[in-house]
DNA sequence: CGCACGCTTGATGCTGCTCAATTTGTGTGG
DNA sequence: CCACACAAATTGAGCAGCATCAAGCGTGCG
């Protein structure tokens, strides 16, 4: 591993409290990989091996059941994912492929759990990081359940503004087929929303949306602190 | 607080492995009390003061947004909830109200802070529960995402008779409305998923529901490990 | 006995999916 | 730089799944 991949690391929420000794013996025992995009890194139904972490790229959480696949979540650096599975050493309820080029840390499952039990910085991060990601599937859930994908989209837009710096234009950062899959409805269904939000001042063609009227689009949207986060 | 439930409590998973003085820290700030049905003990947006535990009756777990308001999870004893929200200080995202009378064990959310800076054991089981309640809710994600109203019932059908003892007979344990809410659906909707159900033999009468063909009913419901658990 | 509440049943409309046909966009090789 | 091939996105038609609104039914309790 490089000098600066380590550095960029340590500081990771996860690991920058515990000490030296342990984040040598996490990271001296890990694996930082490549993967080029459309690769599948985990599969649901499987056993954990590693505790892997998006340091480049991003990732998508999905699951199928029945001839249908759904997305459950896109992770982006510098998150963990499956970290409830490798804690319980339960099996992934979910599958993870790379949507882009990616670079994964990969830490061998008993390792952190070996390192957890004598590093109470260290058991603090995960548990926070943990909590973190309970609340954000909780949103997900209700979002799913009291939103329509219309709003779902609306919200998405006002959400997404904000974290590019709100300047009124939003680029799609994935393939609309990607984003449709994420928030929950078919390819066709999002198309049509962003034709029906046209009506609310939002513009979109090609990677770009551009908000002409954010407080109507806020009024349909109807955003949610509880929700939204 | 009484002799048995004391040691009701420091059985649980939560706490049998912690040190004995800290048990004694963590139990001796709390409180333990009964609450009538009905009650509503959090509100979503408040900050929490205390972790809850129940110890006893049923706990509904439901969140509102624009008028529509939808169950998120119904606890049974013995969980904790709102654990999320306690470790990272933040506010709630759901509320909560009795279903039944309930006896409910609430431990500062400080303490609980505390307790956990410094016993390794505790600390290993607070990740370990909220690890199990992560899956939990990913599993109603998938459950919400990836199957119909009727499926969803048909499985919970097969489940809940699973952990009544197999007798092919599955007794509700509370109005049908809040199951039609639990399963992300109108009472009218149950009504006529339970009748649809009857072509693969579920009869239902009151809160009484039997089971005569449980292979048809399984072929119907696609049970699933990674959505059902 | 009758009222109240929870449940059921029916009619209707919205939301979102499927299937199919275009249109638009993108990357590749001539 | 253009032409082609292929993938992504849009558009339309039709249908399944669910919600809503509005009666009716049943049961339990005052």
């Amino acid at each position: 591993m490089r000098q600066s991949d380590w550095k960029l690391i340590r500081a990771l929420p996860l690991f920058c409290d515990m000490s030296e000794a342990n984040f040598e013996k996490l990271v001296g025992a890990a694996f930082l990989q490549r993967f080029p995009p459309h690769t599948t890194l985990i599969n649901e139904g499987d056993l954990p091996d590693f505790l892997h972490i998006v340091v480049d790229g991003s990732v998508e959480m999905f699951s199928a059941h029945n001839g249908h696949e759904t997305t459950i979540d896109i992770m982006r650096p510098e998150t963990t994912f499956i970290l409830a599975a490798v804690i319980r050493d339960e099996v992934y309820l979910k599958s993870a492929r790379t949507l882009s080029p990616a670079q994964i840390l990969m830490i061998p499952a008993q390792t952190v759990r070996e390192v957890f039990g004598h590093d109470a910085a260290f058991a603090r991060s995960i548990v926070n990081e943990l909590a973190d990601r309970y609340r954000v599937v909780v949103r997900s859930l209700k979002s799913e359940k009291l939103r329509t994908s219309a709003e779902r989209l609306a919200n998405w837009i006002l959400k997404t503004n904000h974290q590019q710096g709100d300047h009124q234009r939003v680029e799609l950062m994935f393939d609309k087929r990607t984003l449709a899959s994420r928030l929950g409805m078919t390819p066709e269904n999002l198309s049509r929303n962003l034709a029906l939000l046209a009506k609310f001042g939002v513009k979109s063609s090609g990677r770009d949306i551009v908000i002409e009227d954010s407080s109507a689009l806020e009024r349909f949207a109807k955003p949610n602190a509880l929700i939204d986060g």
